[in-house]
DNA sequence: AAAATGAGTCAACATGGCTGACATAAAAGC
DNA sequence: GCTTTTATGTCAGCCATGTTGACTCATTTT
């Protein structure tokens, strides 16, 4: 079907590899987030509140403006699901002691429990892989996924510690 | 800061890694479709459109349900982006041989190169990764994908050949 | 001839991005 | 102390992209 490929054997197959990274990063990610997104909309929720949820679990008393910067969206974005989120008793705000204009965020019993809910899913889809592939497989994974990952956001992976925010 | 975590060290460690395992594919994803979301944007496209683009190059005379198929979107979606992609001439549509009602999709000159404009960042960025943590990581990271893949999507990564659709 | 299939269309709605403008309280700088 | 900067929030409106439901049309299958 005319397909449009490189001159030599060796070279296509190097373009595979390389396009089958690029669809296994689609069809993982889009496997990955079906699960939690179907337990979200029961609550009238979507991925964005996920996501809010996981990282406000994963660093309690982060502030606002930590948390822009790991979305990377604008606050008004965040400010809607935010405040749905407070609202209904999910996350706690409250006024950060050294500096009372941040609103430090922590998740209530009811925002673990949800985390808990839907993270579950997604550890487990996880766990499997990685029992599936073997512990060489996945610091291989993990090489890789570093790599790709944006510089300025691998210190995040650092080693066994929790970078700040 | 009232951290929920698990009782012993070894399990800590478990918890943490299935935790940056979530992480990583959350912020790989994101960085990875950062830069062709940039050039889409001056064309008045989407990531929505990328995707289409993306998988007529890959599989010349593919269906419209083989397309349906592969995104898991309504047909209504995909007809609004695949569509204005028609019309603005990147992708070319015919009846099928056999079976006259199919539209078989084909990307036009103009498609092909904006395909490899939006895919060569993509490109580069694997490539980039993969050199870098070699070829045994590279088949670790294969192996851990293709886990968290649904099942029922892993033939598409069949070693060497091309899975139709 | 009737039923099923592939594709497309109209209408309406929700989510979650975005920009721009502006408000308020607190901190930092001079 | 006054000014400026910073952290946060808010209003208003726009856009992209997903959804459901109902329907048409041509073609193929039964």
């Amino acid at each position: 079907m005319a397909d449009i490929k490189a001159p030599t054997r060796l070279l296509f197959l190097r373009e595979e590899e390389l396009r089958q990274g690029i669809e296994l990063l689609y069809f993982a990610y889009r496997d990955f987030t079906a699960g939690p997104d179907e337990i979200l909309a029961g609550y009238g929720f979507g991925r964005a509140h996920h996501r809010v949820i996981y990282f406000v679990g994963r660093h309690p008393g982060m502030t606002v403006s930590d948390l822009l910067g790991i979305l990377r969206i604008t606050k008004q974005s965040l400010s809607r699901v935010l405040g749905q989120l407070v609202e209904e008793g999910f996350i706690e705000q409250r006024a950060g002691e050294r500096d009372r204009r941040q609103r430090l965020l922590t998740l209530t019993e009811k925002g673990v429990e949800l985390e808990r809910q839907l993270s579950q899913n997604q550890r487990d889809r996880i766990a499997r892989a990685f029992r599936g592939a073997g512990a060489d497989a996945v610091e291989g994974f993990r090489r890789v996924m570093l790599g790709i990952v944006n510089e300025d956001d691998r210190a995040r992976f650092d080693r066994p510690r929790e970078g700040r925010a």
